[in-house]
DNA sequence: CCTGTAATAT
DNA sequence: AATATTACAG
């Protein structure tokens, strides 16, 4: 509608400021201080003039974030603000006028078409629903009786106690209450008008919002640490942001840990669920285009000699639990593998990366098995809206492509890869580890094959610093290297499931020859392979 | 001075 | 409903 931006704009480049300096202003009690927000000159002009001739002090500026910025600065240098209903929001697709009641403390009066009052009343409706701050509504075109009405409603807003709504009048139900109220303060209005708080709390700061972006930030200040070691101030140093204050973060870090709590409960009654359901026969579900779900009735006691391990708080995932179908994966887009996780009944377990342009120039697909930690902060806010324990076509967690030579830090315990090409699944040489593990894993001499499958997991998650946090030792479910602790079958035979799983992703003929080569025929984890396979190949 | 928790305020 | 603030114990 408005047009974006004007270079035949009769306003200046700016917030123009047409009336005499805010600072004269600021204990203004006679005149309204009004800020005007509209993309339309033309229209802004008209209520500029407008407001003028109501005697407001007026300030004007077209584009929302100037008007943010301003409030942001100078909030107590206004008393209202008008603003027009199709203004966007900076972020999302949200209205300017949202942000505004968010953030700020005042009024916010909403100029509108005859079209959006009407058609879109559901619209309307939402936005007045909005109990942050006063809203009001002005139909265009707006008369200069609207306008001088306006100081009217916000005198009334500042004394009346916040917590009243102050809806409009929908004739319905128990609003009388609210009415006797209205009248009254506007009464009390006349006796105290001039000691209003709000205004005059200068400093004030703005609360702070946590957007999506923010979140995300906090989320990854979280993982950094570790989930255990993440306090307030740490997080809020990691997230580096000026305006954010411990408590903040601690309020945040509160509300996201019940929120993990409930999450987590929430699971472990799925997990309860799934396990009365047992000997059921295996499900064949549809495996209708890219979605592959099929539950296998798989009875091993994973779990048995987890108990003693030493660093068993570490992966509380992999506590003693009743055994439950461990092959439930789902690759919710076989076609594009930069997307993708992998799942079970303990939740989102794995992630699909793909790792192109690496030095080699290869090709190369992973699934990589995620810490339990991270697995579970990766379900609980990257798939939010699984409320099963199905991917949905929203739900894909773009991964980044980590840069060649380096090792994600919460990557553990197990790697399975797929090299596309004929080449180790990383140059491994700057990091000797990890290149002693590729020399001397199970398969690690095969090249070229599903053959580099390796497990292993960080010694020492907790020594800090992301620098610091590389994979220390690898042992295979074989073997034992640099006297690394050997994990339980669990996650060995989940691996290689996975590598099943993954091979006939990747369509590769040399599938079949890791099991068979390593295990024999028999072996459990042969069958885990094979399950893998099973499953992709429907 | 910091943390975690709960309660309460805005 | 979301965020901020406060009180209190450790």
């Amino acid at each position: 509608m408005a047009a974006n931006s004007n270079p035949n704009s009769l306003i200046h480049e700016n917030a123009n400021i047409t009336s005499p300096p805010l600072l004269d202003h600021q204990q203004s009690t006679t005149a309204l201080r009004l800020l005007i927000v509209d993309h339309d000159p033309a229209n802004l002009k008209l209520i500029q003039d407008l407001a003028f001739q109501c005697n407001y002090i007026v300030t004007t500026c077209y584009e929302g974030s100037q008007a943010l910025n301003l409030l942001r600065e100078k909030r107590e240098c206004f008393d209202v603000v008008l603003c027009d209903f199709h203004m966007p929001g900076i972020i999302d697709d949200t209205h300017l006028f949202e942000h505004l009641l968010q953030e700020f403390n005042i009024p916010v009066v909403v100029m509108c078409s005859m079209d959006d009052a009407s058609s879109s009343s559901a619209v309307m409706e939402s936005m007045m629903k909005k109990e942050k701050g006063a809203c009001y509504n002005l139909v265009k075109p707006i008369r200069e009786e609207d306008l001088s009405n306006i100081w009217q409603n916000v005198m009334m807003e500042k004394t009346l106690t916040r917590k009243e709504d102050y809806c409009d009048d929908d004739g319905s139900e128990g609003t009388v209450n609210k009415k006797k109220r209205r009248s009254v303060s506007i009464e009390e209005r006349d006796d105290n008008h001039d000691h209003v708080q709000q205004p005059n709390t200068p400093n004030k700061k703005p609360r702070f919002v946590w957007t999506n972006e923010r979140h995300r930030m906090f989320v990854d200040a979280v993982l950094q640490l570790g989930i255990d070691k993440a306090v307030p101030k740490k997080i809020m140093e990691l997230m580096d942001m000026p305006q954010l204050t411990r408590e903040n973060v601690a309020s945040h870090l509160q509300k996201f840990r019940i929120h993990m709590r409930k999450k987590s409960e929430e699971s472990q009654q799925i997990i309860r669920e799934a396990n009365n359901n047992t000997s059921s026969s295996l499900k064949t579900t549809n495996h209708n285009n890219a979605q592959i779900t099929q539950t296998l009735p798989l009875a091993r006691p994973y779990y048995s000699d987890l108990a003693a391990a030493a660093n068993v708080a570490d992966y509380p995932f992999y506590q003693p639990q009743p055994a439950i179908p461990d092959a439930t994966f789902e690759f919710p887009n076989n076609n594009n593998p930069l997307f993708g996780g992998v799942m079970n009944n303990n939740g989102i377990i794995g992630r699909l990366d793909h790792q192109s342009n690496n030095n080699h120039g290869r090709s190369i697909i992973m699934l990589n098995l995620l810490q339990p930690q991270q697995s579970s902060l990766m379900m609980q806010n990257n798939y939010p809206h699984s409320s099963s324990n199905l991917f949905q076509q929203s739900d894909y967690y773009p991964m980044p492509t980590p840069p060649p030579h380096q090792t994600c830090d919460d990557e553990a315990p197990f790697q399975v890869g797929m090299s596309c090409g004929r080449s180790p699944l990383f140059d491994y040489s700057s990091t000797p580890l990890l290149h002693h593990q590729m020399n001397n894993s199970l398969l690690g001499q095969d090249s070229g094959s599903i053959a580099q499958f390796h497990g292993g997991y960080t010694t020492a998650p907790a020594s800090a610093s992301p620098s610091s946090l590389s994979p220390a030792g690898f042992f295979s479910s074989t073997t034992h290297h640099h006297n690394q602790q050997q994990l339980p079958n669990y996650p060995t035979s989940l691996a290689i499931a996975a590598a099943g799983a993954l091979s006939y992703l990747s369509n590769s003929s040399a599938a079949t020859q890791v099991p068979t080569a390593l295990y024999g025929s028999s072996s459990s984890l042969f069958d885990d392979y094979q399950l893998g396979q099973a499953l992709f190949q429907g």
